[in-house]
DNA sequence: TAATATTGTATCGTTGTGATACAATAAATC
DNA sequence: GATTTATTGTATCACAACGATACAATATTA
């Protein structure tokens, strides 16, 4: 069984962790003119989960939350933020956990800390998917990307609410920062970029429109064309320019 | 001494609580054209405190709030909202709190769980100033309202941290939400709304153009005129009308 | 009765935005 | 190599939103 090193991990250090609470993480990309999340999952199942972990007793949240993203992505410095805590008592059903577990034949006693209630602190992360290599650690989870407007059937716990939760602050996000530039590659066309708002507002947006008002913040950097992208007039390449953001006095809608 | 019954939960109720988390409420109000926070005095001290309390066992964080919230003001239903969780493992200093308690003549072990490093969940609640009376429980704790931006000088812990973050994510929900009328009593003037909003923001506003806005959002239902209030022309007085802004397209801007 | 302070509203110019149009052009097709 | 095609970059028009200013209305005071 493969999951052993990290279920053991779990079971036994419980004394190194902050009791009754966890770290879910809500992995966002954009692939394909798809918003895509990663999500884990469960062995011999068919159900799926949003990546997590505990909290280490000497450790802050978001230190707790760039440790877990990096052990599932590989990614260690990117957009990372809490979004919301999820404390109702019933969010996740002791008996469906148990039996996950049992699944993965790793069977505790009813009574483990692991199905005791926790709450759980929903952090976003915003990466770029061509930087994600498939992780040794993800293959072993069999993880995979979802586009977040086809998710699988049977999500774990809460986890469903969560990641509605976290597109909600990912809209919002999109109204007051420019942190959605951390879901691009390094260059973009404007196509793709509005291809992402499209995509996290779920609706069309007018293009002549959208590339006016993006040139007009004075973020982007143009660079050459991208030739070869078909029968047609070829599009220029841009870059996000944080330089250009800050002098645009965007700089307090960038990375906090 | 005043608080030995609180301080008694506190001190053996700990096999009911949460452990290693608690909540803290900033509780807004407006007055005289001050927004207002209440704060708690500890006993023997000059150390001002959010209210706050930790969450039973069986209890959702929102009800641990509003129970919270109702013991300190009275208030039961109210708008009240998570906007931050705080997790640095040394926001509190234990030597601090421990000293804090001991003033209050309670001498616990530095080995108490008290002391122990506790996450906390901020909620703001937004209260209508003239509907509460100073409560009992109140005048126990020594507590009053301070002008959000004329604060005591010693605020224990990282409470000012959470001061700061609150009046962040107000501003943020003057942008989408009209809950801020929750602060204003039943009826209003337009002269005092605006002072809401500018002490919000913190800055001036043009008066046509606050009211040419404010009436263009079809919220607000106009009464009668007040009278007697100086030598000029008397102010219509305006109620908040939830069915209109409901109408309007706003229903999702109030109360979730 | 006149003076005063404040309110309610109108107006002007500027900016931002939705909608549409059109020229430019890289690759595919003939 | 000329023509076609799909897409891009930009211009334009109408309208809404907004900052700034002006002014008439009016409840109280003098």
């Amino acid at each position: 069984m493969e999951h052993t090193t990290e279920y053991k991990d779990l079971v036994n250090q419980k004394q190194d962790f902050l009791p009754g609470i966890s770290i879910d993480c809500v992995i966002f990309g954009f692939h394909e003119n798809q918003l895509k999340v990663l999500l884990i999952k469960f062995g011999n199942t068919q159900i799926y989960s949003l990546p997590g972990g505990f909290i280490y007793k000497e450790e802050s949240l978001d230190e707790a939350a760039n440790r877990i993203l990096d052990h599932r992505t590989g990614i260690e410095d990117t957009y990372l933020e809490q979004f919301y805590i999820f404390g109702d008592p019933k969010r996740v059903n002791p008996e469906e956990h148990r039996w996950i577990m049992q699944k993965n034949g790793i069977d505790l006693p009813s009574d483990h800390f692991l199905f005791n209630r926790h709450i759980t602190v929903g952090y976003y992360a915003l990466v770029d998917f061509t930087k994600i290599q498939p992780h040794s650690y993800l293959n072993h989870e069999e993880s995979g990307w979802f586009d977040i407007y086809d998710l699988p059937e049977t999500i774990a716990f809460d986890h469903r609410e969560i990641l509605t939760k976290a597109l909600d602050s990912l809209r919002l996000l999109l109204d007051h920062k420019l942190a959605v530039f951390n879901l691009m590659p390094e260059t973009f066309t404007m196509g793709e970029l509005q291809s992402l708002y499209e995509t996290i507002l779920n609706k069309k947006l007018l293009r002549a429109n959208f590339q006016r008002k993006m040139l007009s913040l004075g973020i982007l950097e143009r660079l050459d064309k991208k030739w070869g992208g078909g029968a047609h007039k070829a599009p220029y390449l841009y870059r996000f320019d944080s330089q250009k953001a800050e002098a645009n006095k965007f700089s307090n809608q960038f990375e906090e």
